[in-house]
DNA sequence: GTTTTGACGGCGG
DNA sequence: TCCGCCGCCAAAA
């Protein structure tokens, strides 16, 4: 055990790994919040973190970062999308329900990234 | 190397 | 019950 920085915590370079892994699990017409993928990360807390690590996966189509939400099922980041409308025309194309930016029956279409994360 | 921001979350008044 | 503040972790300026 020379150096063993962190072996619970997920290397920096992981983490964006992680976070896109995570997200890219996310079944269609399922959502999930930051909390939840940080805390999988074991950075419980690092919810901001998660959404800064999705700043730069718009880029990324395999990261349908639209169905990542906040802990109250508010499309906090579609303001990020290239179309404002964008996130929310998708979740409903999904089968979900998007009435102002909220997600209706949010806990209902929920999805615990810890249920699929370990395997 | 230090400071500020950031797609949040939990707790207090 | 509703509104607001502080805290956590990492990256960019």
């Amino acid at each position: 055990m020379s150096k063993n920085p962190d072996s619970k915590k997920v290397s920096r370079n992981d983490f964006y790994e992680s976070v896109y892994e995570i997200v890219r699990l996310i079944p269609r017409g399922r959502v999930t919040n930051y909390g939840a993928i940080a805390k999988v990360l074991g950075t419980a807390g690092a919810a901001r973190m998660v959404g800064y690590a999705m700043n730069h996966c718009l880029n990324r189509q395999d990261v349908p970062a639209h169905r990542v939400v906040n802990r109250a099922g508010l499309l906090t980041g579609r303001h990020h999308f290239p179309e404002e409308n964008s996130m929310q025309q998708r979740l409903e194309a999904e089968g979900l329900v998007v009435i102002d930016n909220q997600i209706q029956h949010f806990d209902q279409h929920f999805w615990d990234p810890m249920s699929e994360i370990e395997l």
